[in-house]
DNA sequence: AGCACGCCGACT
DNA sequence: GTCGGCGTGCTC
């Protein structure tokens, strides 16, 4: 007879367990297990109980007698979807991660050991209790007494197996609900609600009851005659008084207050509502082709290439609106840093209610709550960083992912997850449309449209028909001859001069932050270094202090130099906060602000720092990266680059994607408004293709010319690169274990037969970032065709696996990094 | 991570 | 002869 058997991973952290264990499942559990339900299982010798997920159940007739049995279903369905668990398996695969890292990234957030299932009583069974078992009857019962039950101990107190079955009954006729909660960590919200005691007495009556110079007693009780149930801060808004009033009612019992859980919404209040705009012939083009190829199961995957103004968030909003019109749900990714206010604001603004938002600054509690808001079907739409790809809907009808060029897009952390690759593969499991929308698309992405896997379409032109800016490119060489030692150009300097006069807005962007980005000793050369990163310490001018961008350590600057003990220390190389500086010098007239992660770490000044920029109560406004997201200025007609190579010098493969990206979404800030924006880019590579085809806005050609040398050098679209950093506190053995690993590694390929691949295999090397944080770093860099990267992947997995566990390689940690975003 | 097993030295 | 310290390896 066949039976039923269970593979579960168990939720231990050893890598060593990091795989399915086969459990048999007794036969009164068969008919209730799912994958997807978490499960207690004996694990080990001693059998000590653990949880796990179950990853897969089957049929199975041989013998079962090794098995041994699951002990306990936790949780009386899965809690995440089918499709949710296979996309967590298929990352595991494709970024060799432990199946705990993978399942942890698709579950709901938090510690999903503390994860319980609580059922409640939805509405009292009217007096038709006929058609209940008993069973059934003392559910009801038990619910009663209390308030709520956890699934465990309801399964403890009625002993009978078909318990799942009879929730299930019960909660179809409206009975009960079932809910997840996570454990004591997680703090609830409860707000207080206020409504009358006796609901059947006559306004009057209880009127007449109240003393003739209470007024505002018998205001309140009007009111809730009126409204019923109100939330208590709403109801002394509504009457205008105080709490006394309501205790002094509450002390006669004549009103009752009602402790309600409230769903804390991280969606800031008071948004205005954000008017839908009448498309553009081109946006209604597009729109009309994504509806249509959807419609016609012709096409689902999509690239919106639309330059900087071109009005692709309408396109998005009134796509969402037509697919949730038909009942499908949408989900919409945006990089971590533009999920300030602007974008939001645009969601939350058409669609209200039906919007979560899903980023970085949520505490955990307000994470699981939009988690089970999203779950439970209450909204529609998310809006949110890459982990918003997992929102766990049932009904997906698209995937949206904006600025789809961004490098925050690829996880850091185990798994190393790409959310675009994972939104496709998810749209290709749940049936849904995967829209990717960009000014400046990835050379991926753009190889991938061309050769017709995606459909692209093309939006050339600003709305409104507002002209893209100018770009003027400064060689900071001629400066330098011409005896301009400063880090503005003569250009830069006359048209911000020129730009404050006009009352118009200027934004300066520098790739670095702090003041000087390194400091050295003039007579014996020696560098102020990190002594956790090997990296070059940079000055903060406000605190004084030398501070590492790697691992935030701390230093004092020296007065004279540590190692030859001269005076002469100088400060070279300019970030923002010097920039601010000589701005504010040159121009004491205007209002500057400054925006990189050292003026916006606190809660809210992101915000305040942009709605100054708005409201036009700041001039000039210098920063890092992070303006270059999808920001709208409408006063803003100059945008100076003060430093175009930095990200051209890298020694990285997308160091010229980089650079012309970098060029296009600053230079789009430029002129959104009503006037016409001008760029000035200073750099000592005049030449370089990037910044040409940038000048000219000429993506086609920038990509035409870069595709070129990805295929001649082996690079992405055309290899699958995989990066393997090993990592540790002793310098000697990193090195010493990383040939050991490459030489075994070359073993596997040739046991394999895969020699070929050797060849494309570069190290072990000390990696370019060769001490971060303390620990030394080799890398293994692996490029490969996509048809034998899954080998590959299997034989670099094998070695690094069973290596982490050897004894020899204590203190050697691995980093596996698939199609890594650089190879630093 | 736990837990048992086994090898070896110390102690009854 | 056996008790326990610790290194090693396995957990369906």
């Amino acid at each position: 007879m066949s039976k039923i058997i269970a593979k579960v991973i168990v939720d231990n952290r050893a890598s060593k367990t990091d795989k399915p264990y086969t459990y048999a499942v007794k036969k009164d559990m068969e008919e209730d297990l799912k994958q997807g339900m978490r499960v207690l299982v004996p694990f080990g010798m001693g059998n000590r109980f653990i949880k796990g997920i179950v990853i897969e159940t089957e049929r199975y007739s041989g013998d079962i007698f090794k098995l041994k049995y699951i002990e306990e279903l936790l949780d009386d369905r899965p809690i995440i979807s089918e499709e949710i668990l296979e996309l967590g398996l298929w990352m595991r695969e494709k970024y060799l991660s432990s199946y705990l890292d993978a399942l942890h990234a698709v579950m709901p957030p938090g510690d999903i050991k503390e994860i319980t299932t609580y059922i409640y009583m939805k509405n009292r069974p009217s007096s038709e209790t006929y058609s209940l078992s008993h069973i059934q009857k003392n559910i009801i019962n038990l619910l009663n007494k209390n308030e709520k039950i956890s699934f465990k101990e309801l399964k403890e107190k009625i002993k009978d197996n078909n318990i799942r079955k009879h929730i299930k009954k019960l909660e179809e006729i409206g009975i009960l609900e079932t809910d997840l909660e996570v454990g004591t960590k997680v703090g609830k919200r409860y707000e207080k609600y206020i409504d009358l005691k006796d609901n059947n007495i006559k306004l009057e009556e209880l009127i007449s009851e109240i003393d003739n110079r209470a007024f505002k007693q018998k205001e309140i009780i009007e009111y809730l005659y009126m409204h019923g149930e109100t939330p208590l801060k709403k109801l002394l808004k509504e009457v205008n008084t105080s709490h006394g009033v309501i205790k002094s009612l509450e002390k006669k019992n004549r009103i009752a207050i009602i402790e309600r859980e409230v769903l804390r919404n991280p969606i800031p209040k008071g948004i205005l509502n954000y008017e839908k705009h009448r498309l553009t012939e081109k946006q209604q083009y597009c729109l009309d082709e994504i509806l249509n190829c959807i419609k016609e199961n012709k096409e689902n995957k999509f690239l919106i290439h639309g330059v900087t103004g071109s009005g692709k968030t309408e396109i998005y909003l009134q796509l969402i609106e037509k697919l949730i019109e038909k009942g499908k749900e949408a989900i919409v990714l945006v990089p971590e840093i533009s999920l300030t206010p602007q974008t939001v604001e645009r969601f939350v603004g058409r669609f209200g209610q039906n919007v979560a938002v899903l980023h970085s600054r949520l505490s955990a509690g307000e994470r699981f709550d939009e988690w089970r808001r999203i779950k439970r079907g209450e909204v529609k739409i998310v809006v949110g960083a890459r982990s918003a790809v997992f929102a766990p809907f049932n009904n997906l009808g698209i995937i949206i992912i904006d600025e789809e060029h961004e490098n925050s897009y690829k996880s850091s952390m185990n798994p190393k997850y790409n959310a675009i690759e994972v939104a496709e593969k998810r749209c290709e499991l749940e049936g849904a449309a995967l829209v990717l929308g960009t000014a400046t698309p990835s050379i991926e992405t753009y190889y991938r449209a061309k050769n017709g896997e995606i459909k692209l379409l093309t939006l050339l032109d600003r709305i409104n028909n507002k002209k893209l800016p100018i770009m003027n490119i400064v060689d900071m060489r001629d400066e330098l001859n011409s005896g301009n030692k400063s880090i503005l150009s003569t250009d830069l300097y006359n048209a911000i001069e020129e730009n404050l006069k006009d009352k118009k807005q200027t934004i300066l962007f520098l790739n670095r932050r702090g003041y000087s980005t390194f400091i050295s000793c003039r007579k014996c050369g020696y560098i102020a270094k990190c002594k956790n990163c090997d990296i070059s310490l940079t000055y903060h001018f406000s605190d004084n202090k030398l501070k590492c961008h790697y691992c935030g350590m701390i230093d004092t600057p020296p007065r004279i130099c540590p190692k030859c003990g001269s005076k002469y220390i100088k400060y070279f190389g300019s970030g923002t906060q010097r920039v601010e500086d000589l701005i504010k010098k040159l121009f004491p007239q205007a209002k500057v602000a400054r925006m990189d992660v050292d003026t916006t770490s606190r809660k809210g000044s992101h915000e305040k720092i942009l709605q100054n920029v708005k409201n036009g109560n700041i001039d000039i406004l210098i920063g890092t990266q992070m303006i270059t997201k999808g920001l709208d200025f409408p006063l803003v007609t100059l945008v100076g680059i003060i430093a175009a190579d930095t990200s051209l010098n890298l020694p990285d493969f997308r160091s010229s994607e980089r650079t012309f990206q970098l060029l296009t979404q600053v230079g789009g800030r430029a002129g959104r408004g009503d006037f016409e924006g001008q760029v000035i880019v200073q750099t000592y590579n005049p030449k370089h293709f990037s910044i040409q085809m940038a000048k000219e806005h000429n993506y086609t050609q920038f990509y035409n010319k870069e595709i070129l040398l990805r295929r001649e050098f082996k690079y992405p679209p055309y290899m699958e690169i995989i990066s393997l950093v090993i990592y540790g506190r002793d310098k000697g053995k990193v090195s010493e274990v990383s040939k050991e690993v490459y030489g075994k590694i070359i073993l596997e390929l040739r046991k394999n037969k895969l020699e070929k691949l050797e060849k494309d295999i570069f190290g072990p090397n000390p990696a370019p970032l060769e001490k971060l944080k303390n620990n030394h770093r080799w890398q293994i860099i692996f490029k490969s065709d996509k048809g034998d990267s899954s080998m590959l992947k299997d034989i670099i997995n094998r070695v690094c696996i069973y290596n982490s566990q050897s004894k020899k390689y204590k203190g050697i940690k691995f980093s596996i990094d698939v199609n890594p975003n650089s190879i630093l």
